[in-house]
DNA sequence: AATGAATGAGTATTCATTCAT
DNA sequence: CATGAATGAATACTCATTCAT
């Protein structure tokens, strides 16, 4: 997989809002949000303020959006759904349960490398917006826990797991862990190739942490 | 390990601050600041609601707080910083690496089991405040992911644990891993008992995962 | 002297903030103010009342002004030293220096005549703000204050005005002597013409008590 | 005249405010009244400020004055009516109405020599208040305006003082200038002696001023 | 579609005053 | 008399949103 088929930014707009000068003044607006919040965080963001960085009057940001929070929830759904789609469009191509755990893994950290306000935005900045953590977020969350959850049942099903640990308690673990490294590399220096490190020898641990009991 | 113990809630007031009313007035205002917060988020608690929730006057809480950030930066310093202290004056007495990250695991879960709203108030409101974030909680953070981390090194240092992977990540993913549980834990259906539950399968996947490659 | 060429009210706006419907509203706000604070006092007008007696909408008041001593120094830039500006270049042309100083007295006083609460506002409103008083007024007083005591000394190297009392405190004692008059006058009955008949006297006694002592 | 009985500061406290420590307590607040207000003026001075000045605490201010407005009210009737009592019964012991003038003009300054607080409170502070102006000041004002307008108009029928101008004019006129002078003095440099040298220099010119027409 | 001037609801904080001790 | 902790009314300013152009 190339890392550019997971740049979220290069990601094409819908087709019917190709036509004009519409379709790109929504995505110039959403990529200066994204810029904007991981500076600023959410509360501090100001709608003025994103309209500057898109290079667009206050007014046209209400023609694309209906309000700041639903320009949040925008971000979050053409950003993250995107991502999270992908992600569960990428498992079933590896074939036992290990293999797609490290590719999620995998995935979900190298999907950050390099867009590290897009992290910042989604580890830190997102819950920021408590009606977003809530109404939006959390459902998808949870869809997304469910899928690694059953990633984890399936291989316990098979004995590829270990079978003594709840499969959606392993998933919360997993994503905690994935999102704290996330979240410190965004907050802290961030360094090149930090995030594809870590990946590896957290996939080694969590590996062997669910291997099967008498496999020891 | 004694649940009352650990209680933040009952955690005595500076003596040099109960004369008259004024002392248990203080502690009235964090607690109902507690509630509130869990309940709306930072953002949308009005100064006056908590006052209203603490039964006392708007310009009560300013003759205790300077400010509304300083309201949850001394409800930081005067819950978090105690459970965090009390982590780490804990773990001494454990004797092995293992025994350590059993009881870390054991107290980061433990010490919210029973405190819902403080649970929600330091797994997603903390995280509201930009100022907190940045200022206070995230030198606590480090400290504390330290103090993990350090444990990680003896026990490579001593054999007991795999030396091929990196302390601090490990602290960063355990640290991760316990706020997700917790988290989704404070957000959604929080039942009794639960997060013991989890504490027990936590460790014993951490620790599988850390064991010695030889152990195999 | 023409009356209307000295009216502050009807003085220009700034052609470039003349577009939209902004233009006036600005002068709109400024007349309001004056009205208003000539009624209140400083401290005791609120924003809200200048913005609803000027038609605009509160937050319209901070479009066109930093904050509400911002206004009041506005105003203060707006009208008074528009006021001063128009003294000092009115004064070279009068020949002797005796002119000059009748000049001053009748400038001073003719241009508060048929500005009543323009006339309080410099005379009693604008010492109620002690920033303004201190940072802005104070200055501007002590350049006025100068440019009579010139006058006074430059009629003393020519022998016209008598040399043995300080150019200065000439200056403070006419300043003050105009200011008692002028505030009496906003603060009393303000009759039609008071402030006219008054200016020929003042003239007479200070220039009669400025003569050279040989004059006798 | 011996200065120390001009000394406002030393004023007797009325007897009945002598018995116990009350009676100079009031004395205290209100000394540390006109301290406070000279340096943060009116709108600025906190109750309380002028409470630690004074030694009491908050509430005592409101044993011995029903407000901040009244205390204002009080001190102005402590201090400045005895000041202006004392000038009125002055007037009589000097002989012509040049001698009254000369008079009223060397006690109006002379009073303020060395209290500069109090020249600053009574010049500057007491028209940050407008209701005190507006309520107590201006018939005060007008009171010894009037006193000192019968001594011109006095001077006027015995023919020592030119007839041609009016006695309120130049009482308004006479008292601008003296607050001219105290006012720049207070909030200037206010060297020892400077007013006492502006006195003698007014005083010859609005008696020169004043002289009659036939006296040239 | 795009603009940006105008709007006005919403809130943290101050401080004169009270009153239980 | 004295205290000072507690009160709560009062207000400048911000900023998301609208709408005439």
């Amino acid at each position: 997989m190339s890392e550019s088929s997971l740049s979220v930014r290069r990601a094409r707009a819908r087709p019917e809002e190709r036509r004009g000068r519409g379709g790109d003044k929504r995505e110039r607006i959403l990529d200066a949000a994204v810029r904007v919040l991981a500076k600023k965080g959410f509360h501090s963001t100001r709608v003025s303020e994103v309209a500057k960085a898109a290079g667009v009057a206050d007014g046209t940001i209400y023609l694309y959006f209906k309000s700041k929070d639903e320009l949040l929830v925008s971000l979050f759904e053409d950003r993250v759904e995107r991502l999270l789609a992908f992600l569960e469009a990428d498992l079933p191509r590896a074939g036992s349960a290990s293999d797609k755990l490290r590719r999620i893994i995998e995935l979900q950290l190298g999907l950050l490398e390099g867009e590290r306000d897009l992290a910042e935005v989604l580890t830190v900045i997102l819950r920021q917006s408590t009606k977003l953590m809530k109404k939006y977020a959390a459902p998808k969350f949870n869809a997304y826990l469910d899928s690694i959850a059953r990633v984890v049942s399936d291989g316990q099903a098979t004995g590829e797991l270990r079978g003594d640990v709840s499969p959606h308690l392993v998933a919360r673990a997993m994503f905690g862990a994935l999102d704290g490294i996330a979240m410190t590399w965004a907050l802290g220096k961030a360094d090149r190739g930090g995030l594809s490190r870590a990946s590896g020898q957290l996939a080694q641990i969590v590996l062997r942490g669910l291997a099967p009991l008498d496999a020891r």
